[in-house]
RNA sequence: CGGGAAGUGGCUCAGCUUGGUAGAGCAUCUGGUUUGGGACCAGAGGGUCGCAGGUUCGAAUCCUGUCUUCCCGACCA
């Protein structure tokens, strides 16, 4: 039964997604275009995904640190190529109380600059480094068609910003944070996202190369849902951070940056939700088990009271509904929410000593004896969900894989059910112009894989790399 | 930023053409009865019609500007 606030997904994908958003109470409009309310619900989504992140960067001896929210417009423009990228979505702030600033500041939409002109002070010597720091904060970039999370104008991140003694070390770092957000994607987000470089065109403003971690949606467009970038000596050249090495010489730092939004609870709509509204692999669902309590018999209420307890003290994060709604409501709320085990203990039920689970995933419902070990259950029920909605979004994205042998496979694909398109390209930026012109169709990444024809799907002349194109929010 | 549509209680919308100072359903609150897929009865509260000007004796309604949202393009996490 779907919901009824819900417009289909198969019907609008658009209307659908924001319906999902506003019924789940993820996020709402504010009155400032393009900066939206994230409510608790969707907050909850969003610190579950911190504190995840957070733990891992940590282990991997990261540390967080907070860096100013203006940044001066002369610090901004010593490195030209993110000047440039950037320029058309900075916001400038021009006046302190009543006095015209002499130099005008702009809110950070990236924080390389801050960073850099931070390292250039703080490091002396090769022992200082690596530095390996990451701030969680919001950027602002004045974006002209904004959507819920997928594209706000200011919005939350986390931005890794390491400093290097040798090439070699900051590209490993590059890859390993990459590494990361494939496995948090796979792993917790159950988003079979496939990860690459980022093309000349495509690449981060500044970047000598950028890693990309590219999720493909229900509707067969692809979210761009994390990146990686490698510096070189470019910002350390910029900025002037220079150290003293083993050779007792001068020499410019290597940097790296890397990063996830709160654009990841867009991708985890769009890759998994349907029309009764939010699904969530438990691993990232705030609340993985809802108790719903039906009639008001004493005894109801003592084994919702004794499996929730049980389930929590056992690390799975479960509440009672005891809102004075009716269980048809209940369910339903709980669906819209994304809850992915619910349990009905009611009345009827436990005169034959049984409870009831549904899972959120297929409406799946599980009778189970009252003695049943219910950790250990619900423990093996939400592993199989956390699976089963990795498997599902797998074959939706296998299923949407296709491959082109030249243009017109391209404009027919984009022109039916469009998805990742895997074709030969022969790294000229011409073809990727032209091929932008079909729906406007980028390249995705660069795959490691074998090439398909040998010959460029756009000019026909050799080819240098198997591409992955698509259409990108 | 170009092309289109729309802004009226929390939500969905009616009223606007033919100006006379605001309605419905859902939601909310109170009391009661209920409880296995969005319960029922009775009662109550809540808006000056996105915002700013203008026309008029009088504007939700007509005019101008502006902001916001949605869709389609161009640009982007």
């Amino acid at each position: 039964m779907a919901n009824e606030k819900i417009t289909s997904r198969d019907k609008d994908f658009a209307k659908w997604y924001t319906d999902v958003v506003m019924a789940a109470h993820l996020a709402s409009y504010t009155s400032v275009k393009g900066c939206i309310a994230i409510e608790p619900n969707g907050y909850a989504i969003w610190e579950k995904m911190v504190s995840i992140l957070d733990k891992k960067f940590k282990e991997l001896g990261h540390v967080n640190v907070q860096m100013p929210l203006l940044i001066p417009e002369n610090l901004l423009k010593k490195e030209s190529e993110l000047v440039e990228g950037f320029a058309p979505e900075v916001a400038w702030v021009t006046e302190g109380g009543k006095n015209k600033l002499e130099e005008r500041h702009c809110i950070r939409p990236t924080s390389e600059t801050m960073f850099s002109d931070y390292y250039k002070d703080h490091v002396k010597s090769y022992k200082d480094l690596p530095m390996l720091y990451n701030q969680w904060c919001n950027v602002l970039r004045w974006e002209k068609e904004t959507r819920p999370f997928l594209r706000s104008r200011e919005f939350l991140w986390q931005e890794g910003h390491t400093l290097h003694s040798t090439s070699a070390e900051a590209e490993a770092e590059v890859k390993q944070m990459m590494d990361v957000y494939k496995w948090f994607h796979h792993e917790i987000l159950a988003i079979p996202s496939i990860t690459g470089v980022k093309t000349e065109k495509e690449k981060f403003a500044g970047a000598e190369y950028t890693l990309t971690n590219e999720a493909l949606m229900y509707n067969g467009v692809s979210l761009q849902s994390g990146t990686s970038h490698y510096f070189g000596q470019k910002f350390s050249r910029a900025y002037d951070i220079k150290f003293q090495n083993k050779e007792n010489k001068l020499e410019y730092a290597y940097q790296t940056s890397w990063g996830t939004t709160t654009r990841m609870i867009g991708g985890l709509i769009m890759v998994h939700s349907d029309d009764k509204g939010l699904v969530l692999p438990p691993r990232i669902a705030p609340r993985q088990v809802v108790i719903i309590p039906i009639g008001k018999s004493e005894r109801v209420f003592e084994l919702a009271n004794k499996f929730n307890k049980e389930l929590n003290d056992n690390d799975i994060t479960s509440f009672i509904d005891l809102s004075e709604k009716s269980p048809g409501f209940k369910f339903a709320e709980a669906e819209v929410n994304g809850i992915p085990v619910r349990l009905e203990i009611g009345e009827r039920d436990l005169e034959n000593n049984v409870i009831t689970f549904a899972r959120r995933d297929t409406g799946e419902k599980i009778s189970k004896n009252l003695d049943i070990d219910i950790v250990s259950f619900t423990k093996e029920l939400l592993l199989d969900i956390q699976n089963s909605l990795y498997n599902r979004a797998l074959e939706r994205r296998n299923k949407l894989t296709f491959v082109a042998h030249n243009l017109d496979d391209m404009k027919n694909i984009l022109n039916s059910q469009p998805g990742f398109i895997k074709a030969d390209w022969c790294g000229n930026v011409e073809c990727e112009n032209k091929i932008k012109e079909i729906r406007g169709c980028k390249s995705r990444c660069i795959t490691e894989d074998e090439l398909i024809d040998g010959k460029c799907v756009c000019c026909g002349k050799p080819a240098k790399h198997n591409v992955i194109w698509g259409l990108q929010y």
